[in-house]
RNA sequence: GGCCAGGUAGCUCAGCUGGUAGCAGCGUUCGCCUGAAAAGUGAAAGGUCGCCGGUUCGACCCCGGCCCUGGCCA
């Protein structure tokens, strides 16, 4: 029976692997117990309004019995951004501690995870020199770009590859905003916050693939290409990063005449595939992370005895 | 039953008037990832070229037969 006045609980994992399940489960039992929970989200899509059947959003019923941070706090035409959300998170766990109420943290966006338990600054960022560089991008090329970054900073442009567009902008405007090189390898896990425990629920490659295919198709009973279509309405296509959401993508797709619809539905099921096995080659390199499956009968129990250190 | 088209990588296909096939697309596997991350990126592995026989120094490519698929005619 440990103390768990400080730990930060964070459950990590594949989508459609059963996160959120767990973490109400968790709080249930803590609450049973005498201890207050609250889930902090790390998971990128939740955090936009209007986005709910497509990304698995917890139900209302499920927020009100326990209270979630960082879901709904974005319009679908804003781009989130991976700093704001760590200073919001921490915010988050802060204030938890402070009230003696246990954080969870629940989440499939590893870097978001990363950045918010791990020791992990981000520097700045400057929408005019981005919008100007993405301009270059457009205009010379990747290949262009990449060869002014190896003037500049050899050592990133090395560790960059010329077709990668996005991570040489990045780099050109970290360079440019502090003057000193870009670090274009991640920073060593080490973690910035105290006591965190991470959970990992993984279960084998074709039973993941089969809960996505399952949870995709419900999205569809649910009416995911009626919700899609209402935030066409409000401005989904403008949003840079909402409008790239899997499933909201293939659905703009189908609704602009590309594709059909079971199309459509077909490739939100590959593309959820292929991210799920992202999601796990960042999970599975991080040594730290206790891993449990989500089908065992005592799953709760293991997950309690993980997070209160026994 | 006849005619036509076709059977090449897990899928969709390319290929050569005969010298043991394509930097193919998709999928799969593995890797990278610092302010868009459900995003962005790189690499690799996969084929007895439907089956049997013939011609040939040599056949995925030519000939014969068979099997299968789609279409047309009956």
């Amino acid at each position: 029976m440990g103390e768990t006045g400080t730990v930060t609980t964070v459950i990590v994992g594949p989508t459609a692997v059963g996160k959120s399940s767990l973490a109400m489960r968790l709080a249930r039992r803590y609450r049973a117990a005498g201890r207050e929970t609250e889930i902090v989200n790390a998971d990128s899509m939740l955090v936009y309004r209007g986005m709910d059947i497509g990304t698995a959003k917890p139900s209302v019923a499920e927020r009100t019995e326990v209270p979630h941070h960082l879901i709904d706090i974005l319009d679908i035409t804003e781009t989130a951004s991976v700093a704001e959300f760590q200073r919001l998170a921490r915010v988050a766990i802060e204030d938890c501690r402070r009230r003696q109420v246990l954080p969870l943290v629940v989440g499939g966006s590893a870097l978001y995870v990363r950045a918010i338990v791990d020791e992990f600054e981000f520097p700045g960022t400057d929408p005019a020199l981005r919008a100007a560089l993405e301009e270059d991008l457009d205009r010379v090329g990747s290949e262009v770009l990449h060869e002014r970054l190896s003037s500049l900073d050899p050592a990133s442009a090395a560790a960059i590859l010329p077709g990668n567009g996005r991570r040489i902008v990045r780099a050109l405007e970290v360079i440019a905003l502090t003057g000193r090189p870009f670090a274009a390898t991640l920073p060593k896990r080490h973690y910035l916050l105290p006591d965190v425990v991470q959970i990992g629920l993984d279960v084998d490659r074709p039973a993941l693939d089969a809960r996505i295919a399952q949870r995709v198709e419900q999205m569809w009973e649910a009416g995911l290409v009626e919700e899609t279509l209402a935030l066409a309405d409000r401005g989904l296509r403008d949003g840079l990063t909402a409008s790239r959401a899997l499933g909201y993508r293939q659905v703009l797709r189908f609704l602009d005449g590309e594709v059909s619809e079971q199309q459509a539905q077909q490739l939100t099921i590959v593309g959820t595939r292929k991210f799920a096995r992202r999601q796990d080659s960042w999970f599975r390199k991080d040594s730290r992370i206790r891993w449990l499956s989500p089908t065992d009968p005592r799953l709760v129990d293991a997950a309690e005895a993980l997070s209160a250190g026994v």
